[in-house]
DNA sequence: CTGTTAGCGCCTTCAT
DNA sequence: ATGAAGGCGCTAACAG
């Protein structure tokens, strides 16, 4: 069934039917033949065949190293969530952090003319250091989540890390915390970034900072709280870098006897699901994945209907919940 | 850039270029001076012209409720690694189970000819419902893991989730336990089969089933221990239909002074990563979802190559950490 | 083996 | 407002 047939039918050209599907104006007589035509055969036109035409299949890259973190899942949930409710198809594009991975992704999208893409985190500004991949890309409208690509029609968007741990260790502190550490996973860029940010707050108040650090993410939670223990470090708050290592730490220090909230202070960071897996309930500091990922998905289609776009930053905030 | 410049500037016709693309025997002669204006301007053929004739643009989707949990999360990645793998694109879906935003989807799907498309999870029988939906579904190729979608070309892959709590209770049978309890989240196929094997081995057993459920997966672990209180039913094991409520069951019991593993076992289902989340470690069943999922793919591409596809169905097995 | 030609399904001038 | 015709970039016959 293709727009031949249902001008045929209706016995009208198909350049009429085109102009019905594409809402221009027509006789309403026509109109009503046509419309029912395509009701009767439930006739959809080829988004291909559209394709070929107007170069674009309304179709979104979204590029994540690991769908299976769930900030990352967020990431490519709202912007999925948004696109797809304004008529764009997704495509989710697991690179694993390869980089020649990630570029076989790319070559693949092109082939099939995506509207735009969008990179979620700042391992993605690897991109920069191919040229020609650059080059293939130039007129290709890009968001950068936390990231930037030097293309022409590229922006991105940022949210303050430093910033929402500063904000929250200063929380803890105008609590009457004293002795309040933090536990590292990992040592990115934005990792390091958090970890600046807890650093400034405690040297504002004359405070000793004191790190503990991890490279385990599930069972981190656990093997930080036993580096506290066997360090006797005397302690009356937590700030952790990521909300699965609080987890670990409030499910653990509970476990031991802590009331979480009184006897000792825990703060999680990416305000995620697992908030609300804790007991009692975690508070988090909110890094507005879903929110710069919504954004992302905006701007990029700002870009592809030729508006204005600038380069954004948002702030963290603080979610409390009953942990802190 | 397309295969007219190309020809004319390798001094050749359209369709020898088509040729060399399609890897058909010509002339080494041609073939070099080809390939060396195909290198000069990195020439690629549009996905979307070779789309309208060759009715495949190489895009498979694969449908899940929700990315952003883990399962699916898992499920997607499986399929994804597999399928991009051998050069086809996806596209993931996220229903959020509801029916009008699912077959919003498919329509979308259908109009840019997807080669297939993968649905994960029972719960998309739904589809059973909307006869025209399965009318327009019906030459697709389909693999539905752990469901089923009465089309012509689509085929199942099952895993056995009733032997997989069957068994897993029969090993807390064995264990000497007597007072084991179910915890249940929602009620869908699956979710009902998980709940069967475990009254399964009960009956066997001469054993009482005593079942909570619970509708909530985040602070549903918790909910359903404190159903657990106020009820006041004795309990030496707590089978679980996912990780999430095993991991909340464990931390709530735990900070209530329960020794896990010892004064109670605790079973959850899906051996993700959350059972290292788990402290101690989770016992777990493996319902192998990355199995599934690689191998729908496989039984997907089959169906695509024009292959002979059966059903299949995969046994579940039980990991044994600490919890149980 | 190579080139010519006719579609694939749609959108878009351009006359009418 | 409508229809005829050309073109989007490619593949697949069909001749040569």
């Amino acid at each position: 069934m293709n727009i031949y047939d249902i001008a045929k039918e209706a016995g009208v050209s198909i350049s009429t039917v085109s102009k019905y599907l594409n809402n221009k104006t027509i006789r309403p007589e026509l109109k009503t033949r046509i419309e029912e035509v395509v009701a009767k055969y439930d006739y959809v036109p080829s988004a291909i065949a559209q394709g070929l035409v107007s170069k674009s299949m309304k179709l979104v890259a979204v590029m994540v190293v690991d769908i299976q973190i769930s900030h990352y899942a967020a990431a490519a949930y709202a912007a999925d969530k948004t696109l797809s409710a304004l008529g764009y198809r997704v495509i989710i594009c697991n690179t694993l952090g390869d980089e020649e991975n990630s570029i076989k992704y790319l070559d693949s999208l092109l082939k099939i003319n995506v509207d735009g893409i969008i990179f979620v985190g700042s391992i993605f500004n690897f991109l920069n250091k191919y040229e020609k991949v650059l080059e293939k890309l130039n007129n290709i409208p890009i968001i950068s989540n936390n990231g930037h690509i030097n293309t022409k029609n590229s922006y991105s968007i940022y949210v303050d890390d430093k910033q929402g741990v500063y904000d929250a260790t200063k929380y803890l502190i105008n609590k009457g915390r004293k002795k309040i550490i933090y536990f590292q996973y990992l040592s990115t860029t934005s990792s390091n970034l958090k970890l600046q940010g807890y650093k400034d707050a405690l040297k504002e108040a004359n405070l000793e900072p004191i790190v503990f650090h991890t490279d385990e993410l599930m069972s981190g939670g656990f093997e930080l709280v036993k580096q506290l223990n066997q360090s006797q470090v005397e302690v009356d708050a937590i700030m952790c870098g990521e909300d699965i290592i609080a987890l670990g730490a409030i499910s653990d220090l509970s476990a031991q006897g802590y009331k979480i909230g009184k006897d000792i202070d825990i703060i999680g960071f990416n305000a995620s699901l697992f908030t609300n897996l804790a007991n009692p309930k975690m508070t988090s500091v909110n890094n507005k994945i879903e929110e710069t990922s919504v954004r992302s998905a905006e701007m990029l289609l700002d870009i592809i209907d030729g508006k204005e776009v600038h380069d954004e930053i948002l702030p963290c905030s603080l979610v409390i919940k009953e942990s802190a």
